[in-house]
DNA sequence: TTGAAAGCGCTACCAG
DNA sequence: CTGGTAGCGCTTTCAA
């Protein structure tokens, strides 16, 4: 309500006239007040309040060399697992006393690259990179600068600790969730195959096929992408298709798809679960908008979080001679909802 | 691969060295290259790219007092209007050249401090805040700093800029809904009335009610906060009442609190829609992991972030006596799935 | 316990 | 067009 005039800031030079101490002394009172006598300190921090103060970190930065900045860039935070990642971190990176940066790359490799840019010339302590694609380049970029990078969903050959999950596993777990609701004839939904996850889970896909022994049918459709609209485009011909032309499950690789596919289906009458079971991967909140809720194979997105702000700060506390780089893997976990349950 | 010693970055005066030329150069290189003869500008940026220099963003920042840097505080990035707001003003920002920083609060005021105090100390050039409660000791902080902040999703005292939602619009469409359904008994959902939209929702809910001519009649039950959980325990009475003891419709404060009081109701065999109409408010994609999908009166994100950011801009360059501060007023739109359609 | 001063890396002004 | 140089605000020796 007061109508300050937007003034200069208020420096630390500041702060030493007004309490009538020395500039050095006000750094000693905010850095190490234990090096500074009890009555002076209160003096300090009186003049700090009355001027409002607020130190420059860029100048402390600067002046250190050290930041206690931790950056983070995800694929995009409308996919909830990065979001939940990014929770997990930030509890982790606090109590250790760093703050942790955002910045969304939103599908874009460029994007990804200028946000690393941008943390390195902001001098981050440390890096948590979510990449879509190998992005040796920008870990070196960051590695060779000190800054130490740890990936996340994500297994290259970039030489950095990293935090994956079992994607092997994720295709896994939904083939089999399909198989034991009964279905037989199973289709798999898929595009961007240069994707790693992509990959991996059409491998466990194959792996719970084979358990079941011959027992069940497989056909594979690639889609134009991974969103809605190429779910969507790619099961018209299925949707069309005589009832006993058409798999009884459709597994498709990323929530997105699935939801696609389903209005695909729904629009031409095929009812979901109701003449087909439908399932995604990857529990991404953003895709859940049709009318149907979706059975998915969810990733831990907290524990991915956490783990890996934990190698960063392990990294950080020890000399670089000592550090071995660390791979952790994170189990996902099949949520079963209405689209597979009837 | 290669496996570089984390060496001290390179600095401008060692890309001078480098490239045979002065600092100021280099800078100026940098900064002004149409000042620099080009066979001067190709021998800096050889030397750069050589040395794998990389700008200090901090000492930038220092140096000119200016910086390009805007930050964003919103309450959580786990609710996805959030996460499309700051798409939207990631967007705008970066077309102005600008980049934004995200940091989620977590329903914490003192966070949300934290953060703020953060971005001062970060010297950003603004703020995009979106808080959960009056702000002015943030705002005030922020802009005695020189450093404009744009409110969004809430309508204070601050004196700033803001782009709010119709939340009174919210409750209404809300409420018709339920009216043009059908229902004639409904019940109110909702806590925490200290929240600025709730108490705004609860107002349009109350015109709908009042153009309905006394045909409707109207409950309200307060909900032990915003959450699942409160919407779950709050609907007990209502599942275990006979079905004409029970109301017809359930409005819902909040996507959150319906979730939780559709699986209550499913619980105690309420089916839903086929017994009773379930709505929500907020469109908050991190709630919908019930089977049911919800109806809800979804904000537009990305509008909002849009215009915020605009707004924001717009501020930057304008005089400081120039400026006049504005209020922009987005409209909620209802968004019908499956917990309404029977 | 406090003060003085050098320097972090960069920008921008002023000379040449 | 290029070079020299004075800060930006802070931290951190080193002396007093």
């Amino acid at each position: 309500m007061t109508d300050q005039l937007p003034r200069r800031p208020a420096r630390i030079s500041d702060v030493a006239r007004l309490a009538g101490v020395s500039l050095g002394t006000v750094s000693h009172a905010l850095n190490h007040p234990s090096r500074v006598r009890p009555a002076t300190l209160e003096r300090v921090n009186d003049a700090i309040r009355e001027l409002g103060f607020v130190r420059n970190a860029n100048a402390s930065t600067l002046a250190t060399g050290r930041s206690t900045n931790i950056g983070m860039v995800a694929i995009a935070f409308g996919n909830s697992m990065f979001v939940d990642i990014a929770r997990g971190a930030q509890r982790v990176a606090r109590n250790a006393g760093y703050n942790l940066l955002l910045a969304g790359s939103e599908d874009s490799y460029d994007t990804q690259g200028q946000f690393v840019q941008f943390f390195d010339e902001a001098r981050v302590a440390g890096l948590l990179l979510a990449p879509m694609e190998d992005s040796s380049e920008h870990v070196d970029r960051m590695a060779s600068h000190g800054r130490p990078v740890v990936l996340m969903n994500y297994d290259g050959p970039e030489d950095a600790c990293r935090v994956v999950v079992d994607n092997e596993q994720v295709g896994y777990l939904a083939a089999r969730h399909l198989i034991e609701r009964g279905c037989r004839r199973i289709t798999v939904f898929g595009g961007g195959d240069q994707f790693q996850p992509v990959q991996l889970r059409r491998r466990g896909i194959a792996r719970a096929i084979e358990e079941a022994g011959g027992a069940v049918e497989v056909d594979a459709v690639t889609t134009d992408g991974l969103t809605p609209a190429a779910g969507e485009a790619a099961v018209a011909p299925i949707a069309a298709a005589a009832p006993d032309g058409r798999p009884d499950g459709l597994l498709c690789l990323t929530d997105a798809i699935a939801v696609g596919a389903i209005r695909g289906l729904q629009a031409a009458g095929v009812d979901v679960p109701g003449d087909m079971l439908v399932m995604g991967c990857d529990h991404n909140t953003q895709s859940w908008d049709g009318d149907v809720t979706l059975t998915t194979v969810a990733m831990r997105g907290l524990e991915i979080g956490e783990t890996a702000m934990g190698l960063l700060l392990e990294e950080l506390t020890t000399p670089a001679s000592e550090h071995a780089h660390r791979r952790v893997v994170v189990e996902p976990r099949l949520e079963v909802r209405s689209s597979t349950t009837r």
